[in-house]
DNA sequence: CATTATTATCGTATTTTTACGATGTTAAAT
DNA sequence: ATTTAACATCGTAAAAATACGATAATAATG
């Protein structure tokens, strides 16, 4: 994966993460909640038990969220600091384009 | 894909176009040329001709960008006005988790 | 008209993602 | 000490994404 800038890579990791409609219900989820453990995000999905792990497991990787053990329980909550440094990357590579925006632009 | 809600769907939709850098260059490219051939497109990414094809059609299918066939070659332009659009919708729903993020939030 | 240049599409191989059931693990409950 | 509940992980099947060479299509060029 070195094909490409650093910049680009981290804005791509971070769209990929977002890029299933699942994992951005979990997040939506998490947001409303604050917290919540594994079996209330489960239910409230149409995927199976282990498939939401998996996806938790993803947004977990990339940090966008954190999860804890507590007892038998796993509780999780969406990591902000990490969420506002992803969605800041991403928000200032597209306002960067958006500048790049001519008026006299009518393409093709 | 009836699974999940329109919303989030779309949101899914526009992130899983940006979830490749190669079409995250593609678009950085064309918003600083504001429209070039498919050519110039394929000079700049480490990506075969036919590569580079797929991925413009995958933009463009979406509707992020336009192309237009001039003569024997092909002009590419960001659809601004989509773009605004897409953009706008991710932005509203993230803002909205945000709004969301409590002060005490220790969480876990 | 033949050739060349530009790009899209096809066929296909490889890799990655998605999904689920089964199993393993650990802590709580009985 | 068993049993149960909650969850992660494993194994694996199916689908989708990625990449490329080859070919097709079309317009400009000679």
């Amino acid at each position: 994966m070195e094909k490409f800038k650093v910049e680009i890579n981290e804005i791509a990791e971070f769209t990929k993460a977002l890029s299933h409609p699942a994992r951005i219900e979990i997040l939506k989820v998490l947001a409303e909640k604050q917290m919540c453990i594994c079996g209330e995000i489960v239910e409230v999905l149409p995927l199976s038990q282990s498939t939401v792990s998996q996806h938790l497991k993803e947004l977990k990787n990339i940090g966008l969220i954190q999860g804890e053990i507590e007892g038998k329980k796993s509780c999780y909550c969406i990591n902000w600091e990490r969420f506002q440094e992803l969605h800041d990357k991403y928000d200032d590579f597209f306002q960067n384009l958006l500048i790049q925006k001519s008026n006299f632009n009518t393409c093709c």
